[in-house]
DNA sequence: CTCCTGATTCGATGCCGATCTAAATGATAG
DNA sequence: CTATCATTTAGATCGGCATCGAATCAGGAG
């Protein structure tokens, strides 16, 4: 990533992206750009505690198992969510950085990200 | 309820999104979730006078100019982008509050400094 | 140890999207 | 009318991705 702390302009369009930039990102984008990794991410965020179980995520689809498992890799490889075995199941939470680095990338007047 | 890792709502955290707006979103989110139409988006955005001549764009590609129509077509259709021809040449420039609602999907709502 | 259940991994399948070539269309300047 | 810029269309290839069923792994419970 080039430096972009503390802008004016969405990241976005304040200067032309560079192709490994644009590249890098489209992976990260690519793994929200998908109604079920939506919707997980959605609902895992907005759990309460800030966690959820697998098993409450997978009844609410009309998917089987490995599905559901397929698409929370993707977003924990993007990233996005992080998980955690406790005995008999397994819980996810989002990593709020990373959202908000999505939405800085698109939002004018980015606060500065404290990491 | 406070969450262990602190964060404050971003919409998508906020409450579980519907089928239906899942699919939506994923829609927006697919046109940008692609390198060539991240600096597409990027390029037009960040150019002098807040829009670019075609012409401009392609060069910086190395792609065929269908490949590039085609591309700002997904823009566009997305509502991302908008058109006009001015004699010879097409003049491209992003659509703000498009770009804007991605960036609130996720940004936490208000930052009340919680550092 | 053995069985059951929850979750992931693996291998296969079928579909969608990015890209090209080639050609046609539309719009405009000279 | 002709040349140029841009878009569109059609057809084709290629890789990636969503999904499934079956196998596998990881932990309780008996």
């Amino acid at each position: 990533m080039t430096v972009a702390t503390g802008q004016c302009c969405a990241p976005i369009a304040r200067e032309p992206l560079s192709e490994t930039d644009a590249a890098e990102l489209a992976v990260l984008l690519k793994a929200v750009a998908d109604p079920v990794r939506l919707r997980l991410l959605s609902m895992i965020g907005s759990h309460s505690g800030g966690e959820a179980c697998v098993c409450d995520l997978t009844d609410a689809f009309d998917l089987t198992a490995p599905t559901i498992s397929h698409h929370l890799k993707v977003l924990r490889t993007a990233g996005l969510i992080d998980c955690e075995r406790r005995g008999t199941w397994v819980y996810y939470w989002i990593i709020p950085a990373a959202v908000a680095r999505l939405g800085a990338l698109f939002t004018p007047l980015a606060e500065p990200a404290t990491t």
